[in-house]
DNA sequence: ATCGTATCATGACAAATATCATATAACGCT
DNA sequence: AGCGTTATATGATATTTGTCATGATACGAT
């Protein structure tokens, strides 16, 4: 089972990577940059830290939740397990992710699973929390409204690339989020497999697996098992613009 | 051209339909159910009220605003403009639905587009007016966290809907949402194009329109023209269930 | 080491969906 | 009323993508 610590801010100097308020700072937690110290000490107060095993799920959809997720390290994948038995996977969240479920403000519902792909270090907060430092706090209230916004953004996008594209430009896509946006790496190894890079890309596994091969071939990109090298950045860009 | 009327609440009462405070709860924009009446006042003190011909554009994709918009009458469609030319039809607003771009707080850069499918008329409030909200009126703000996480999950829907279900459900999915989401009545005369109905449905015209037919043929739902009468509610919930 | 299981890979085929061509109906305009 | 334009409808065909079957490879457990 997931390793629960418990821990005000107080013991939390004792992680071998710093107390609350510096994980704020270096793990680059924008959202909570605009709280000051004290308002800090609140938040955190009865939060817990977790670390999960590869494969265990964090948050399961439509369950019930009342707290927001801070990825302190490690990757997890954010997924919709649909009626029909696949899953489409939304996002990755990474070191610094904030994650609020969809049931924020709005029932408690969660409208998504999450499981971590790696061993995956992370705080819970109560999301009740967050509501009583609005009044407080005007600019955090503002922060958490550009968060909303870019995500609504990000799934307004994807749902244009996953209806509009072809598969070899969201596969290109894909390949590209894991670079840029996941490992800010050409080379990288990601811990997914095909099926996972395939629910990433609104594709079967199968497809997912011939069209790598292609961009193989074209020497767009090396393939080594898991890791996987952009060679050709501008030529899967061309691919992913163009359908 | 668009008809503008500049108006504060002192002259909208001439309106044939009420000032602001009675439009507020009249149209119910539940956003701005929180507001005191002075607030109101300062949200609603240099607003336009703006009317749009069918067709208009009442904004614009990739163009800047720091407006919001909140519809008092008519229906508009809320479409995303592709790079392959077609468009994404999000969702339909009406009566009562308050849309903030993709720029709210976040650059200022419109994700969307928005054309008037009937006669339109709206207000348009500056955003920044409702920053300076957000420290008097905690609740305001979460309700606009609210909103958002709502617009989310909706988006988070139409995502999995759009790639994992075949045509027939997502023709479904368009029917019932005229129905139950904009029209609220059984038989309604849709002021939209078969082109538009299937930019809805992510599918080409010709598609939607075999499906239609089909839907006609057994009995599920009358079209005649625009107008289009959904005759089994069940039967439709269950296509869209199967996908 | 070896067995069983997962993943990965690849081909043949089937299904879903788009494209193209064309016909028909509706509708504003002179 | 007649004409051009646009929306709708429908069939034939092409393309895209998924499904199924089958090997090959990797990998953990006994």
């Amino acid at each position: 089972m997931a390793k629960i610590i418990e821990s005000t801010c107080t013991d939390c100097a004792k992680l071998e990577d710093g107390c609350c308020k510096t994980c704020i700072t270096e793990h680059k937690f924008n959202i909570f940059s605009p709280l000051t110290n004290q308002e800090i000490e609140f938040l955190i107060d009865d939060k817990k830290q977790i670390i999960y095993k590869t494969g265990e799920t964090i948050m399961k959809q439509n369950t019930s939740s009342t707290h927001v997720v801070c990825v302190r390290s490690g990757l997890a994948k954010l997924y919709v397990e649909s009626d029909n038995g696949k899953n489409v996977i939304v996002r990755i969240a990474k070191k610094g992710d904030f994650i609020t479920g969809g049931g924020l403000f709005n029932g408690s519902v969660q409208h998504f699973s999450i499981t971590a792909l790696t061993p995956v270090r992370c705080c819970l907060i109560d999301s009740a929390k967050l509501t009583t430092l609005f009044s407080e706090n005007n600019s955090f209230a503002v922060g958490l409204l550009r968060y909303n916004t870019k995500q609504n953004n990000y799934l307004l996008n994807k749902l244009v690339n996953h209806t509009q594209k072809y598969m070899p430009g969201r596969v290109a896509d894909t390949l590209l989020y894991l670079k840029n946006e996941i490992f800010a790496e050409s080379v990288f190894q990601a811990p997914l497999t095909r099926q996972e890079l395939a629910e990433m890309s609104n594709m079967t596994k199968e497809s997912f697996v011939r069209i790598l091969h292609q961009f193989k071939d074209s020497k767009l990109v090396a393939v080594d098992g898991n890791t996987i090298e952009i060679l050709n950045e501008n030529s899967l860009l061309a691919i992913s613009k163009n359908g």
